[in-house]
DNA sequence: GGAATTTTCCATAATATATGAACAGTATTT
DNA sequence: AAATACTGTTCATATATTATGGAAAATTCC
């Protein structure tokens, strides 16, 4: 016997003060309410409903069962709308934060074709890291390199990126290829400007051992592509993420400037607030991510698995 | 299929990790557990769990549906303990607020009866109608004459009360009987102090309407039974409960002072805070209540029915 | 007191359930 | 690397249970 059947039925007698009533409401047979009425009577052990032939009223206990049965039924309510509403046509306008470079070379082309497949949703693409952004409350996900997220946000690895050192092979034969940490101090170290950074990298040298290595170059941009072009022109020896600078190493522009180091990576990730977690373009968007990693995995991705 | 079950079932499934253990902390098959969970995945139309045929984890949807399922089955089990609770025999102490005079000429002896049908309770009965003692927070139920309970009290009529007017045979063959309202200006008038209010009866003359006869006489007291001695000793004319004089009435040790003055009536209240109305104990002594005047209505009410 | 509604009861037909074993697949362990 | 142990699902069947429509019982309204 369902026992929210049973509820439902109790709560209709109530409402319609009959069982007759009650019967037409839930689209049953009269017997069949009454039998419910009676199962729940004889499961609780306790009547429910004084029956005067004429008329129904609920008996004291009736009555606060009344409430809480009323309770349950809101919340199975509101259970399945949360599923439905999770099932639901991705609607609306996505608001995704993510860092420059990443977004501009890697996400804008994904967002295009998740476009493509999601007609109803717009998506606003807001890049640049700036912790003003990050907290702007109308974001409804956001990407971030390196550090895990805070977790007190919903968030998924999408990836591992690798950052490399790279130069021009005309400046590498010019001013010779370092090999160890140690000689990068005598090279023109093209930086990347990040807010409240000081300019220096973070190498984790063969041993494992995180070696900083502060960087004194004449020329520092924000912009990633504009310091990958200052390394093919031959400027120095840049610090970037694979995905900026594959295409120009494969087509020999740029070359690994030592190749000896070990792989510096970051893990790449994807969070949002868990209230949004519901949203259907949150949710669509967050397995358009997974499904595009899982069935292209990058370089050193793929080494882990 | 009983949607609590089911809900009861992919709520184990997530608890323990997995179908076989749920199916062993539910008592029932494993076939059962996958069926439940099978049938709700269906109604939802919604993939609620991952199975890895090792490890089962949930679905995002699933996730957000655990918690909703989760509440609902406390709500159930809420509403099954709030009658199981509301069935219990009654115990403790039943703190009863009601009118001095009421309260020892008539509730006394239905209390006795109630202690002795109810060996789990016990009863404090406060007798005096302060409204220091009307707020009291531990006062269960208060019985109240006259005036209909405030409205966030639940509140059952008992009975309706006669008052009427007094006097010793003595008194009022040697003082005349009066006929009229007016005449009342000629006689002792035996008041009951009330708190707060002036000395004065309020009294519905034949035609309907009520006047107020200031009482002027020289013995007052707040004690019902002291002013119905002082009736008898043939002081003055009382006004007073029939509870109180019905008795001295038969004996002849009173008189009406004024027969043609119609009835002059008041119902009789039981209230209790809403919140206490689950309370086995509030409850059966209501219900005593209840059945007791309906086993013996007063004079007033029978005339009514 | 009669009549009309209303609930409950009853027998039947249909539906649905729980079960245990067999099946298929994966993670652990040796 | 292979075998094992354990997992969830599927299947057929026997068992329970359900809903239904009509008849009966009961009580209130007139």
């Amino acid at each position: 016997m369902d026992r929210l059947s049973e509820m439902e039925a109790f709560a209709a007698v109530v409402d319609q003060g009959g069982f007759t009533g009650a019967a037409q409401k839930l689209g049953i047979s009269k017997s069949a309410v009454s039998k419910h009425v009676s199962s729940l009577e004889s499961r609780l052990g306790a009547r429910l409903l004084n029956r005067t032939t004429r008329r129904v009223n609920p008996t004291d206990i009736g009555l606060v069962y009344y409430d809480r049965a009323r309770s349950v039924l809101n919340a199975a309510l509101q259970a399945d709308a949360a599923v439905q509403g999770m099932q639901a046509e991705p609607t609306g306008t996505l608001q995704i934060l993510a860092p420059s470079d990443y977004g501009a070379c890697v996400l804008a082309p994904m967002v295009a074709r998740y476009l493509e497949e999601n007609p109803g949703v717009d998506v606003n693409l807001v890049l640049g890291h700036d912790l003003a952004e990050a907290t702007r409350s109308d974001i409804d996900l956001s990407i971030s390199l390196g550090a895990k997220p805070d977790s007190s946000l919903r968030s998924h690895k999408l990836d591992t990126v690798t950052r490399m050192l790279v130069a021009s092979p005309a400046y590498l034969d010019r001013r010779g290829r370092p090999s160890r940490i140690e000689d990068l101090a005598q090279h023109v170290l093209l930086h990347q400007l990040e807010s409240g950074n000081d300019p220096a990298w973070t190498l984790v040298s063969a041993s494992g051992e995180a070696r900083v290595v502060r960087t004194r170059g004449r020329l520092a941009t924000n912009s990633g592509s504009c310091l990958k072009d200052s390394a093919i022109a031959g400027m120095g020896i840049a610090f970037l993420p694979d995905f900026l600078v594959s295409e120009a190493v494969a087509r020999g522009q740029l070359q690994h400037a030592m190749p000896g180091l070990p792989a510096q990576t970051a893990p790449l990730f994807v969070a949002h607030a868990p209230s949004n977690g519901s949203l259907p373009r949150v949710r669509s968007f967050v397995q358009f991510l997974l499904d595009s990693y899982v069935e292209e995995p990058s370089v050193s991705d793929r080494a882990i698995a």
